[in-house]
DNA sequence: TTGACATTCCAAATATCTTTGGAACATTGG
DNA sequence: CCAATGTTCCAAAGATATTTGGAATGTCAA
């Protein structure tokens, strides 16, 4: 291989590891993770993932510089959001080989979502029983991610609201839990809550994110 | 969220960075791209790569601590290899987002690969004319990667002895030429010196990588 | 047991990344 | 135009990564 070669391929690689030092801060992840929900501003994101505006905005250039988020203006604010589909799957695909093979993630995964209590329900299942009118499908996520998509039927009680309404959930029907993705606590603190009050509930195995990635029926906006 | 809630979240997503940061560096992904073609020293990656082997023994241990590789031990040598097929599927995508959100790959690309000067065909379109006997296919990688997987029925030429191996290729037929993968130079200079010589040779679209991904059929060892 | 060899460990120098407060910038509404 | 507000830019401090030579380790063969 030839010196000039060699240099235009490094070149190219580096070109590639902009991609992935993108991904290579876990508040930035932190940050993928809430804008696979949706778009958000920068002042909403900093807040949910626990950042100092500053430090929030400065993750959120690396991110653009490297392509993989884009922004819209409206009015003084800017919504970031995911440049694709495939920067999702990206990122759910990340995860998931961390978990295959580093021991670590199980362990702090389980201190995260308090190890497997809960029942839970694979989505081709749900699928089927909601269908059948068998269940109701419960999203928990907070009502902004609710209205930027969600399963088809579901009803929305974000989590924080669930002790206040719980009335509106039937007594005697089963519920399916779900929330962002397999590694979103909202749903195993919905599920656990439920269950404790003697409800029969399930939690959805994995969430919005894997089921968007799958291409199952999307409903955005208010419910129908 | 609690405060211990968003510890432990932090957590978790630290450990998923850690597979993040192993895509941090140009140097980690070469490599990668060395050991998506199969398994392979320290020694034989610190040359392939260019790098001081000091240099590639901490780069290939930080790729270890991700987990992302493992080894193996044979007498004095350590065999480095992937973990998983996801984790060659995590490295193609990675590539893929980069370039398609990223200006800089593309140029990066051109330069490397030298513009799109040689046909190319798609991977479906070489099974059937392959198995019509139509055509000749070539795979011009280092006859280490050859025989740790190759397209059934392919020649093994490396494209530095193409010049003095010319005349194993039959006049007549036309020939695809393939490498390591979609950003693989070596199909891009065989099919150039192929034409420039008169022959017809054309480039599969992808290489190696893509094609076992695609779990099409994969000839291990010596041809048939 | 010794010598040869492949690899890793260690330490130090350099470079890059992260975080933060304060200043600067852009947009909107008064 | 001015004030209010959301966001980015800048600079500096601290933390983390990268690269390298030289020493240490582990294995094999003589």
């Amino acid at each position: 291989m030839s010196e000039v070669d060699a240099q235009a391929k490094s070149g190219l690689y580096e070109a590639f590891a902009l991609t992935g030092k993108a991904l290579a801060s876990g508040k930035r992840l932190e940050l993928l993770d809430l804008l696979a929900q949706g778009e958000r501003t920068v002042e909403s994101l900093a807040k949910a993932a626990g950042l100092n505006l500053t430090t929030a905005s400065a993750h959120l250039q690396t991110l653009k510089r490297a392509g993989i988020v884009t922004t819209r203006r409206e009015g003084v604010r800017i919504h970031y959001r995911l440049a694709g589909d495939d920067v999702a799957r990206l990122f759910a695909l990340l995860r998931k080989v961390a978990e295959n093979h580093q021991a670590t993630v199980s362990t702090a995964r389980d201190a995260y979502l308090g190890g497997d209590d809960t029942a839970e329900m694979p989505r081709d299942e749900l699928l089927a029983r909601a269908q059948a009118g068998d269940v109701l499908v419960l999203d928990v996520r907070p009502i902004e991610e609710y209205w930027a998509g969600h399963i088809p039927g579901a009803l929305s009680i974000p989590v924080g609201e669930l002790s206040e309404r719980i009335e509106e959930l039937p007594q005697d029907t089963e519920v399916v839990v779900y929330c962002r993705g397999e590694y979103c606590v909202l749903a195993h603190e919905a599920a656990r809550f439920l269950t404790d009050r003697g409800r029969r509930a399930v939690r959805l195995h994995d969430g919005m994110l894997e089921w968007r990635l799958a291409e199952l029926p999307v409903h955005v906006g208010e419910p129908a």
